[in-house]
DNA sequence: ACCCCAGATGTTAGTGGCTAACAGTTTGAT
DNA sequence: ATCAAACTGTTAGCCACTAACATCTGGGGT
């Protein structure tokens, strides 16, 4: 890790930060984002450098390909299962730190909507990976057709149980949450 | 029907018309509102006042409430069966010409990440229309989890099978497919 | 220790989505 | 026929976002 690649880093955490306090406290539409890069001490310009659109400013994490590698990591059995296994173990959170960030992203996610159609499209991108990691290569459309069903039924019910969790302050267990949701989906 | 009333459908259905013909002929980037407007011989501003945004242009239908009255008007059983049942009934086609035109609308809503997103966000108030129409005024916390979760699930699933439908250029029967792709994901 | 390039940042100018305010015209009810 | 309400166009402006150019700073090669 160079210097370089370190300032780099900080920097873009530095903005994110500042944009989520700002739209949470100011507003999302309210804000913009030439606030944010005044707050964080850098130009517009440098604001759009690191994050594609002022959406990603909220949007971007991490958990993405840790949700893709995990379902590729589950052991055999009923597909809901495997999915569901995945989306719990992906649930583990970090520090309390995190945790308050995630929460205050996931109430904008929420209330603001061009936030929660994205949050939503990326749900696409999920199970795009979910079908990757379990078909593989081999395109039966038939198959392929089962798995991505399945998998978008699943992300969907885990995306009520995230807004859930936000309803309570993130208090709740949250993969917990999960297994109640697709539990009331699949019965079991 | 006022002359009026009906002016004003026939400018907003030209309007609709024919941003989807530039969308899909020219690309949806770079089809500026204003060029849609000069098509359909209005000014931009009248454009903003029938749809709210460039979106919606493409968004815009009639098949929310539908799906909402359908899902209320199902006879007593298991959810998914009765939320599936409404999906279906709504898929019910009109003429070829509409079919067409709906096809259009779905390529783009695939292909266009904004439009894609938006079309997501759509089956969030799709399922609260769901969830109001089965839970009625009775917030049970706990019974309109299972019952959101299992809408979401049922829309994600439908939502994979209206891509299908579209790769098959409409040829396939879409209640059909909506039937299959509930079928696979729970398994009867 | 030096040089020099690559990468990060700032500035400027411009496009296009979208809104507010004002003015002119058409329609429908009385 | 008249008047109010609704539809439309024009203008001006905000803001998200992009492209192009200038500047500076860190780091690898010598």
């Amino acid at each position: 890790m160079n210097l370089r690649d370190r300032q780099r880093a900080e920097t873009r955490l530095a903005v994110q930060t500042h944009a989520i306090r700002l739209f949470t406290d100011v507003g999302y539409d309210a804000t913009t984002v030439n606030d944010v890069a005044a707050a964080a001490g850098v130009s517009a310009m440098t604001v759009y450098r690191h994050f594609t659109t002022k959406e990603d400013l909220v949007l971007y994490d991490e958990y993405d390909p840790l949700t893709a590698s995990a379902v590729a990591a589950q052991p055999p059995g009923p597909l809901p299962v495997r999915i569901g296994r995945a989306l719990e173990s992906t649930a583990a959170l970090g520090s309390t730190q995190e945790k308050a960030f995630l929460l205050a992203r996931l109430r904008l996610m929420i209330s603001v909507p061009a936030l929660r159609a994205r949050h939503l499209d990326s749900q696409y991108a999920t199970a795009d990976a979910i079908v990757a990691a379990l078909c593989g290569s081999s395109p039966e459309p038939d198959e392929e057709f089962r798995v991505r069903a399945t998998a978008m039924a699943c992300l969907g019910a885990a995306h009520v149980a995230l807004i859930r969790w936000a309803e309570t302050d993130g208090e709740a267990d949250l993969a917990g949450l999960i297994r109640q949701a697709l539990g009331s989906v699949f019965g079991d």
